[in-house]
DNA sequence: GATCTATTGATACTGAGTATCATATGTGGT
DNA sequence: ACCACATATGATACTCAGTATCAATAGATC
């Protein structure tokens, strides 16, 4: 029970409520990543009355603090996965939904050899990393 | 009018009917990327009674025989770019949307070296890389 | 041209995510 | 400890992407 989020939600300045209470707990106690219908189900198999609104208004509020990373799965659904608020790459395990984080590992170079051969100004860039753990 | 797609169907053993003729002259006159529900648009706005499951059909056609790649921008909807069906990466222009490819760049190192670091046999990745041309 | 199978479009459905809004509940000030 | 009030909540209903079904249609091959 580290309450990790929910300190950082803290401060954020935003209200730590019953609901995102819950929900962070659910969260830290996941492994790998998870979808929020996952996690709507997590919630309502323990009877916390969490409506639909609030789950995805939390990931999303989660999401802008950077403490969780939305990430496009192989077959095109969307997952979330908890993770450190810096800048970081995602390996995620096909088997068994096992994720790591990688740090930069040259990414940089990357791009800025790709910038220099189109000559776009890079803002964004997202890496996923799919395999077996 | 280049027909290219309708020749890699051709050649990928399926049948040139007429809807995939239209819809393929759609794409090919598109720039940048584009969603289902553009390309459905494009179809609606010329009153070719196109189905909406024939254009999902299409698209994941034509994503198969990597005459076109499915990419998740950055606000979480998906897109897609038609491109040459060798392995590459996307810049896509958060301005007007324009697409450009690009080749290895060096990633082939990034992955390797997260696969020595994490002990992962890396199977796939993705990279997306949004920017202003 | 006949035949046979792949493809189509209409329809209806599922499931993710969002808008609305009256109600409930943290929080900061007293 | 209480109050006041903005913030957050859950119920409901909605939109929109994508899929399943299936009878009708139309390519390809002979």
């Amino acid at each position: 029970m580290t309450e990790e989020m929910l300190d950082a939600l803290d401060r954020a300045g935003v209200r730590l409520t019953g609901p995102r209470r819950k929900l962070t707990a659910l969260i830290e106690r996941r492994e790998g990543h998870f979808t929020a219908a996952d996690l709507l189900k997590d919630a309502g198999r323990r009877r916390m009355g969490i409506g639909r609104a609030t789950v995805f208004r939390l990931l999303e509020l989660l999401s802008e603090q950077g403490l969780v990373e939305r990430i496009d799965l192989p077959d095109g659904t969307h997952a979330y996965i908890p993770c450190e608020p810096t800048h970081h790459h995602h390996l995620v395990c096909l088997n068994c939904g096992a994720t790591t984080d990688v740090d930069d590992c040259g990414i940089a170079a990357v791009t800025r050899e790709a910038a220099r051969r189109t000559g776009f100004k890079i803002e964004q860039h997202r890496l996923e990393l799919f395999g077996r753990c």
